[in-house]
DNA sequence: TACTGACATGTCGTTCTTGACATGTCGTGG
DNA sequence: CCACGACATGTCAAGAACGACATGTCAGTA
């Protein structure tokens, strides 16, 4: 299951709750990559612990426990993302799934909803200039280089969606068959 | 829930058979947007028949059902697809959680990554370059233009995930601190 | 004729995910 | 001092998805 990747891939970075891990997905990883709830969080915590891949490294306030990783978790890891990525991962994606569907879509319904595509990505690359600039001039590895690789691929993303849209704008002006 | 949707998406463009959805599903559909298996796809059409959205319209050989989306599975598709895109849209790749967990690895590791990610998005760039040559020429609504949009868009989505996986390695050699 | 591989559809139990519900703490402002 | 919102963790039932298993047809070929 890529959950525990994901868990494993947060607390190698930065030991952090349950509560922190589920805000992180909720405003970065959650929006790109993995979605996940503090309902699903929780308890793979809890089993992530069982199997000795994370501990609990401090308690705050409010029953509030710290995780990190192991050194048998960091290998856990480690091997995952080294491992060669086999074909046919799942992937799931309402938007994306969005745009694959225009072709069902008469002209003028299709240019519209391209038109809130374009819209959108536009919005969201500029909120991430402002993320990038925000975490400029730190090193590459750590809970730095978190921020910037991660805002780089979202930006480069948005932009890549952005243009798609606008060329397939003037593609069905073109071509209004 | 999605899975309906994209099965409407695809008999909107044209009428199919659970098996043809499936082989899109495993082609296109797929690898980009939305994954399912067959054990999903075919209880899933029964369901959609149930409801009134599609309706079986031939049957072929080897007890084969042709389903085609009725009137009211096109208001339905139209409609979601025109509904404005509410935030937080269930995200799940594998692919792209690994580039987020990048930063978990230390630098000559993450650079072994990086390159394997350049690698496959620029093979995977060529594939598509030659799927769109081989669509080109169409309309752009209908089946010919579901293929020439999806293609379009995975290659420029490659190319930026390729582009963005060098723009990293380049940040990892000028900052190995 | 017999074999093989693609075509074609399905069930079933296990696992995963989600949304609703539940509980309690702590800091801030009225 | 009380209310409120953020912090913090959890359970549970219902629904969805996946892998394994199951069955049968049809065309080509050895």
């Amino acid at each position: 299951m890529s959950l525990s990747h994901a868990l494993l891939g947060l607390l190698a970075v930065e030991p952090a709750s349950g509560y922190a891990l589920t805000k992180s997905f909720e405003e970065s990883l959650g929006r790109w990559a993995w979605h996940a709830g503090h309902t699903s969080i929780y308890p793979e915590l809890n089993r992530l612990a069982e199997r000795g891949l994370v501990e609990v490294t401090a308690e705050g306030a409010r029953g509030s426990r710290t995780y990190a990783v192991t050194a048998a978790g960091r290998e856990e890891l480690r091997s995952w993302l080294l491992r060669p990525p086999q074909q046919s991962g799942k992937v799931r994606n309402e938007e994306v799934l969005r745009m694959f569907l225009l072709s069902a879509l008469d002209p003028g319904d299709a240019r519209v909803v391209l038109a809130h595509i374009a819209e959108n990505t536009a919005a969201g690359a500029a909120e991430l200039r402002e993320v990038r600039a925000a975490h400029a001039g730190g090193s590459f590895t750590g809970p730095e280089g978190f921020g910037q690789l991660a805002a780089e691929f979202g930006l480069r993303q948005y932009q890549a969606v952005h243009e798609w849209a606008l060329w397939a704008i003037e593609q069905l002006d073109a071509d209004p068959a």
